[in-house]
DNA sequence: TTCATACTTAACTAGTTGGTTAATTAACTG
DNA sequence: CAGTTAATTAACCAACTAGTTAAGTATGAA
């Protein structure tokens, strides 16, 4: 994961489609470790299914209880909030695509849009810029 | 990176303050890439804020276009669609918290939770489990 | 007490990530 | 042309990831 603000390790712990899968099942409800591991059995591990329960539980994605030998695991959905209002903060680009020219119309109606800085140094002289 | 597709990526180019910062930098209008790396340029070098733009262009979060040497780099928050998308079918997990108790009414009003699979082979002779 | 089940830990490994410095490419400037 | 600016590529490296097998722990069952 590297960086271990909360939000990089929400995202990191989704990247992945093992990890995915494993919440969407406790979506359904509470399950062992090896109630989760059971559809992955044919291509990994238990050991490596232990890891990635303990990637989400860093992630603070899911929660692991004790009942005898048994680890029952719940989901615990509340850092994706933080994840989508993050990404909700972004909702207006691709959502521009679907009328791009009306957002565009607005946005030089408002403020000139922020044009890539060329930073040159010395006057121009009124040369023209070839632009594609 | 490792998983290829698509929702793997998009989570994993996200995983990274860096590459949020340069989303949120491009949020304010196109810019070229050492207008990009420049917040940066105290903490990593150029070829390194490089390499961050190639993982968000592979993702799709960016597109970059050519003019002279500048390459002006511009936002594609499409692919969030998809991610905000995945993760909107959690919300109802993550608003629980918020009326835990009226959810569980609802959930076994309508029909029976799940309990964690025990898979215990013999009969259990009416002997009951500790929870906890 | 012995065995079986559920799960974790340890030790190891191949491949990936995120950074570095140095060299290179491409385009404009004088 | 020689020089400068913008950005990329190459080669390298340390740390991390995602998997492995083998051994260990904890609990309940016989």
């Amino acid at each position: 994961m590297q960086s271990s603000d909360h939000l990089s390790q929400t995202f990191s712990a989704l990247a992945d489609p093992t990890r995915r899968a494993i919440l969407a099942r406790l979506s359904k409800g509470e399950a062992n470790v090896s109630d989760l591991a059971a559809p992955f059995l044919k291509t990994m591990s238990l050991p490596a299914v232990t890891k990635h329960l303990k990637v989400l539980e860093n992630a603070g994605l899911i929660t692991k209880s004790k009942d005898a030998q048994w680890r029952p695991c719940r989901i615990n959905a509340a850092p994706l909030r933080g994840a989508v209002d993050w990404m909700e903060t972004y909702r207006q680009f691709w959502e521009e695509s679907l009328d791009r020219l009306d957002l565009y119309l607005k946005s030089v109606q408002v403020n000139e849009p922020l044009p890539a800085k060329k930073r040159r140094k010395g006057k121009r002289n009124g040369v023209k810029t070839k632009t594609k």
